[in-house]
DNA sequence: TGTAGTCAAGTTGTATACAAGTACAATACA
DNA sequence: TGTATTGTACTTGTATACAACTTGACTACA
């Protein structure tokens, strides 16, 4: 109910929906709302302090992303990735960072870019002193964020940035039954690798790391979700929770 | 104006919202409504007998495919696909097409399937002898319909039925310039070849094909574009017509 | 005649009233 | 007590009135 909410307005270069679009995704990424999670549409509007066409516009666009399901007379829900879905999402991701490197070469890479990854790298330290899986899902966002800028590909700038919201809070849902300095490390491989083959201009290996994490993290993903008990798999797969606020 | 326009209500299946969008969108594709043609929200809400909410809906979803491009106190005008977008868009499908065949497998391919396939050959034959490019467009959009329907992947699958869309009236543009029976001969060899994979079960090949025909129309655009007068680049590219119909 | 200004008729974006539908609880009744 | 029913309070979907904005034509004036 009180999760760290920084209503941000100031954001006048982006549109008022692409605020919201972007604010609320980021949310549902978050397990703010977790699946499941009844979205009312004019909560929403009173919060953003505008009226529900504006908000509609925003979940239609939610829903087409496949984040959300509006159904008439019950409500907007967050949906539940299922594992056939997890699956396909990542075969795909992982082909498209095959052919990132193909499609894109590394241009426009100024120096704030490098400083930036480098501050990524180092709240990456920072996060093995203190367990905070929602923080650490963030700061992997804001990384995602930051190498799909460099795509120079335009559409296939977009699907990437689809994609990765599209099945990104299965990790976080795992998360805190995970091994936390294993993942933390591995991150921390990631980011590393990346920020060295940027410096060489090497767009072909970027997309290759990022495949083999991809790869590797749907791996250990796999694991706790065979492995799991049940009351684990509930929690991740079918749930219907009913987190409303208002 | 007065173009061959079926206005299909009895599709019962789908939602109101899924049938209008699909409606103009195959009318942007077929070039009814060419690029630079403004819209009007009043008047598509009339025809379709609803409101402008369902329809503003209908052109939000159009707008986020690209397809059109909404300004306040302007109008909603149907985008033109510059020669970068054409190249970007071209070369993520020939990637994609390529990895179709190794996410993808031939599953449930019913008589059917191949009786609907077929079909589209014999039709391509008939298209010989009467030339008529928005005829042989809308066929060329059925097939790739049919292909598509065969990808398992389901977010590859819908990644290219929104690329396919994007850019297709680029080739049914320069069509009246191009070598009629060319065109028929090549999509009836495209059509051909994958059929015959098809039915091997073969989707790699399938892919294969697919993305060497791509590669080869592209080819055969660049040409007429590269080789176009001044008067038929401004057909095809910076056009800003006004084609409104109330 | 030329030029600036103003008005009118369009457009999309927003707010709001209403229609359609669902779920749940209270109530009437056996 | 148990059960069916009905009403109420929600939800999303639609239609509509209004606000914000643009364009072009027409008018007034120098």
């Amino acid at each position: 109910m009180n999760q760290k909410r920084k209503l941000d307005f100031n954001n006048s270069s982006d549109s008022l929906s692409q605020t919201i679009y972007k604010e609320i995704r980021e949310r549902i990424s978050l397990l703010q709302y977790p699946p499941g999670t009844v979205l009312s549409e004019n909560a929403l509007a009173a919060e953003f302090e505008v009226s529900r066409t504006p908000i509609r516009r925003v979940l239609q666009r939610l829903e087409l992303d496949g984040l959300v399901l509006s159904k008439r007379g019950i409500g907007t829900m967050v949906t539940t990735v299922d594992l056939k879905s997890l699956k396909e999402v990542y075969a795909l991701r992982m082909k498209l960072h095959e052919i990132t490197g193909e499609l894109s070469s590394v241009a426009h890479l100024t120096n704030d870019d490098i400083a930036s990854l480098e501050n990524v790298l180092e709240q990456c330290d920072e996060m093995l002193e203190q367990r905070d899986p929602e923080k650490l899902a963030r700061l992997y966002n804001t990384f995602q964020e930051q190498i799909v800028r460099h795509i120079n590909n335009e559409p296939l700038r977009e699907v990437s940035d689809r994609l990765y919201y599209q099945t990104c809070r299965v990790w976080l849902q795992i998360l805190p039954d995970m091994d936390w300095s294993e993942e933390v490390d591995v991150m921390r491989d990631e980011v590393s690798q990346v920020i060295e083959a940027l410096r060489a201009g090497d767009m072909h290996t970027v997309g290759q790391v990022r495949r083999d994490h991809l790869f590797m993290m749907l791996g250990r993903i796999k694991r706790y979700l065979g492995g799991a008990t049940e009351a684990e798999l509930d929690a991740v797969l079918p749930s219907r929770r009913s987190t409303n606020d208002e």
